[in-house]
DNA sequence: GTCTATATAAAGATAGAC
DNA sequence: GTCTATCTTTATATAGAC
């Protein structure tokens, strides 16, 4: 088995719940089985070599993840809510911070890394813009695509926060139920 | 001069901005200009009690702020876009996290800590009441009020989220156009 | 490529003088 | 109530055998 592939599927979900600062190197090797040299070896810039590493996987995901559920639907609006749905029932199952959602690496690591700070800016990037495609395709104005797009991709972050604090899928619900007012203009 | 208060309003800030694990007891104590002793004077039980009462002051600073925000301003409109205006202004100046919001803190501790999340989530509640009050004086009934209120905490706390990762307040004055949409029904 | 053992720095916390 | 000095644990990272 890939080794390396082994660390970063397991380090992305552990970054995912914990954030970067809340999970040490001995967590990863320990839920991996592996040791500090292999890791290292790998590795060999350390930790935030293998965060980034995690972005980029994550980036490569979203792109399989979201984009199958966009083609599966016509409208956004109902992409968009099934979208969601999913996230709930990820929620619901793990009771963790899951799918393509990864504000607690942000909200360490923006200030103190622009390599991290910058993946996490593609990352987003990249969300927002099968959205907004989406949403050109229905006939939206570019402008106002990228807006619409930019109000999930930050009602669904702040969402999960909601639903962290209050260990409840509930205020992921009603974002789903509220979201498609936006889509009326 | 009150050491406590002192204490307290300076790890409010670097909390805010740096998230709990960010920022250790030692850059308090410097920022501060303090002893190690001092800090454990007022905080026997160290780190997690501090910041709880970081929270608790929090709450109350909200209530000062953002009631006074929603007082000077007929409308939730209104009132929500002005608020989110000071946020951009505080986001353009410091270039940081600021204002009453703390999702780094929620992302870190929620899964750690009950008495934290149970702080955080009380201040969401706290802050959520404010929008939903004003917006059933305007004749929204309770239940799309606190769908209407949970959406604007959300995206706001999205939206710096956005910001940070962009180093830009753009993500917050979209949203701040985009909101009133949701008014309308 | 993976291991063990070790280095080094920093964290949170405590003890006791003043 | 504040200080200095110390303890303990944990963190990231490295060295070198296999």
């Amino acid at each position: 088995m890939n080794t390396k592939l082994l660390i970063i599927d397991i380090a992305t979900t552990l970054f995912q719940q914990k954030g970067y600062l809340g999970v040490g190197l001995n967590e990863i090797l320990k839920a991996c089985n592996i040791s500090k040299g292999s890791l290292y070896h790998h590795f060999p810039k350390g930790k935030e070599e293998l965060l980034i590493a995690c972005l980029q996987s994550m980036n490569e995901e979203v792109t399989t993840d979201i984009e199958e559920i966009f083609k599966q639907y016509q409208t956004t609006q109902e992409a968009t809510q099934a979208m969601i749905g999913k996230l709930v029932e990820d929620f619901e199952r793990e009771d963790t911070i899951a799918g393509y959602t990864f504000s607690s690496i942000v909200s360490e690591m923006a200030s103190l890394s622009e390599p991290v700070r910058n993946a996490c800016s593609l990352l987003y990037t990249k969300i927002q813009g099968i959205y907004s495609n989406k949403l050109v395709a229905e006939g939206f104005s570019k402008e106002t695509a990228n807006s619409i797009a930019l109000m999930i991709t930050a009602s669904i972050e702040g969402g999960l926060m909601l639903c962290l604090t209050q260990k409840s899928s509930n205020p992921l619900k009603i974002i789903s139920h509220v979201l498609p007012n936006l889509f009326k203009e």
